[in-house]
DNA sequence: CCCCTTTAGTTGCATATCCCACACAGTAAA
DNA sequence: TTTACTGTGTGGGATATGCAACTAAAGGGG
């Protein structure tokens, strides 16, 4: 449960008073939970939405062989679940973790897509905000296809930084995770792309100190 | 403009009167359109969002060099849009092109998010669909990062076997593209690809003729 | 019919990438 | 202090992949 000021910053509940916000928790069956790091916050197995609403998280990937792969990078106002995204076509496995501690919201979507005779005013806005929230992982999940798409290490690399100085609005920015975890976004070996890190920073291309991060141009 | 016939097969217009059908059109300014093969559909370079209705299309990405690679399928539901995905983070352009004769509607995108005080009940549902959409999109993207985070063509290969037999319903599947075209998608070299393709058949792990497919297991 | 484009299929060769292994720093727990 | 663990940085050797080139089949249009 929010409070007021909270409310306010939540993605999900913007733009819905808190009378409504408390009637539509009961109403949808939605239920708010809070995580610790490196708890499991959702295995697949449920038909509920989940909505980030603090903290970060992660989607990951298990293989039959073991091996783990982050797929999404999951912070505020994320959004996540069976129905939306990853159906979990293969043989493997897929959880969602908190890396940091975090509030999530778990709402029935079916709930959301029925057309519900009362609380038709809240329920639309309610829609409306998981439009955007739609939209905004439609977005995330186009960059990362966007980097993974590339053909070489180097592009792959390049055109992530280029993201991220985008999205900073500067050459200098932050990586959101070690670099370890880079070279499991970009699906590549962790040496292979530590050398080519290595030649990028040689050649005058990149500049680093630690995760932050400088791009010439 | 659709007959009623065509409407009650829109995906956007779902569960919408022809009458209130006529009505967002004026009232959204939405434009609707038909294309022939190869045509330009779409370039960035406006805020409307736009939905397939009928046909088929793709989404390409050309960069610095002139190569082009298809980042996403896009058949009848699926949405495209500056604001919605591939905010063309880099240096390199994108379109959307015109595969099979396509009708597509564009809608001004703030219209659709902006809480418009009369003909909300028509507005609601139009959202709702549009979250549907959005969904959908969510789905696709998140398949494809499944296939493109594999780090091999091997494993990139059974991997979209995979998703197109489960979704098939089936072990035996076509194809939706060419095997060039395939190579692109799953961003791999085309020759690399073919060898690998040789090797899955010689061992029996997938059987092909033409552009249908099955897969042992 | 021929021309022209696209697609499928194959191969040799260069190399980018993967896999394994090791060294070192920092940090937290024992 | 040790011990364990995670992240960073580097290198050698094996190989999967990319690149260029070619042949052949299939279709489409004049």
């Amino acid at each position: 449960m929010l409070s007021e000021q909270e409310l306010e910053k939540s993605p999900l509940f913007h733009d819905i008073s808190y009378q409504d916000y408390r009637e539509i928790l009961s109403c949808f069956q939605a239920v708010q939970r809070s995580f610790r790091a490196d708890e499991l916050i959702y295995d697949f197995s449920s038909d509920a939405v989940g909505v980030v609403e603090r903290g970060q998280a992660s989607l990951i990937r298990i293989d039959e062989e073991g091996v783990a792969t982050v797929l999404e990078d999951l912070g505020v106002g994320s959004v996540f679940g069976k129905t939306l995204a990853f159906a979990g076509s293969t043989g493997d496995s897929l959880e969602v973790v908190c890396r940091r501690p975090c509030d999530v919201v778990f709402i029935d979507y079916g709930h959301i897509l029925s057309r519900c005779g009362h609380a038709c005013q809240r329920h639309s806005i309610l829609v409306q905000n998981m439009l955007q929230l739609m939209a905004d992982k439609a977005q995330a999940l186009s960059r990362r296809v966007d980097v993974l798409s590339r053909r070489s290490i180097r592009e792959k690399l390049l055109c992530y930084f280029r993201q991220l100085s985008q999205q900073s609005g500067s050459r200098t920015f932050t990586l959101p995770f070690s670099l370890s975890t880079l070279a499991d976004y970009i699906a590549t070996d962790r040496s292979a792309m530590m050398r080519e890190l290595k030649r990028l920073r040689e050649e005058g291309s990149v500049r680093s100190d630690g995760r932050q991060f400088t791009i010439r141009q």
